[in-house]
DNA sequence: ATGTAACCCATCGAAGATGG
DNA sequence: CCATCTTCGATGGGTTACAT
């Protein structure tokens, strides 16, 4: 059984505040200073202290592609948290392709044509764009526009379909969730690693990650989507700004040398707050 | 006029190592 | 897992050019 610490009042904490969604991030031992090494090239990195140069391992291992699949996975979460509150003027585009399609980089352009005609009829619209694998590899988009004039989206079926050629397009309300950004992300990592057929190699890894390309943008956004700015606040602070809310969500990490290991490094304490009365604004 | 594609470049996300 | 830093390649969108 781990031992549920308190969090004292003075310890600082790192919050995201994404309209009615609060987060917290406390680091047990926060870091202290500056890491010892830089990036100096494609590959390598230099030890400021001693000189000593390395290289980066050629390829990222599996887990390491994980890991940063997860981190791109929190920031879009709270990118869609602070831009989308399910307000008339935001809808949710899905955009397939008829046929099977794995080449990522097609799926870029084909989407920069798509935008370049939106954006010519619906001016004042921005968007936050996920591009993601089907079990069988093909990709398709996710896209939530929004109007910046906060007036209403509306976009007549036939329009869009002018826009997209390659295949189906479906527009939607925002469905009547709390969370916003759990709902979009992708869910892969949840899927059982019982694989049938042809798809096996991804499926062997327990993941679609796989059918990603290397150096994949699992998200991008137009510029005017608005980037969540943590701020670094007491532990005392966050609690007056939640009020009596209690977490909906509460995680604490230990770090430890290696697995098994007694002596614990750090740990991460990550909580989730949702607060009502700024909920939803129709 | 009206809609689309082609350039170009500032900006932004991904990469990747370590210490805690 | 988070923090921190730098480099590099991708890309968003303003502008221009080219259609219809």
């Amino acid at each position: 059984m781990e031992e549920k610490k308190q969090i004292e009042n003075e310890h600082l904490t790192k919050v995201y505040h994404t309209n009615h969604i609060v987060e917290a991030i406390t680091v047990e031992k926060r870091c202290t200073g500056i890491a010892h090494y830089r990036k100096v090239s494609r590959r390598g990195y230099v030890n400021l202290e001693t000189g000593e140069y390395i290289e980066s391992k050629a390829r990222a291992s599996p887990i390491d592609i994980e890991k940063r699949f997860k981190k791109s996975c929190h920031e879009l979460r709270r990118i869609i948290n602070l831009n989308f509150t399910g307000h008339c003027s935001e809808k949710f585009l899905t955009l397939t392709y008829s046929g099977t399609m794995r080449d990522y980089k097609q799926v870029n352009l084909d989407f920069k044509r798509f935008w370049s005609r939106f954006r010519y009829s619906y001016p004042s619209c921005e968007y936050i764009r996920i591009i993601e694998p089907q079990a069988n590899g093909s990709y398709h988009l996710h896209v939530l526009m929004k109007r910046m004039d906060r007036q209403g989206l509306f976009v007549p079926m036939k329009k869009l379909k002018q826009m997209w050629e390659r295949g189906g397009v479906w527009i939607e309300n925002l469905p009547f969730v709390d969370n916003f950004g759990a709902y979009f992300c992708p869910k892969f990592l949840k899927e059982s690693t019982t694989s049938t057929d042809t798809v096996s190699k991804a499926h062997e890894k327990g993941t679609r990650i796989a059918f990603y390309p290397e150096h994949f943008r699992l998200y991008s956004c137009s510029r005017g989507i608005q980037k969540p700015v943590p701020v670094t606040m007491t532990y005392g602070k966050l609690k007056q700004i939640v009020g009596g809310t209690p977490p909906c969500y509460s995680h604490t990490t230990t770090i430890r040398d290696e697995q098994g290991s007694r002596e614990i490094l750090n740990s991460i304490t990550y909580e989730q707050y949702i607060l009502k009365g700024e909920k939803r604004h129709e």
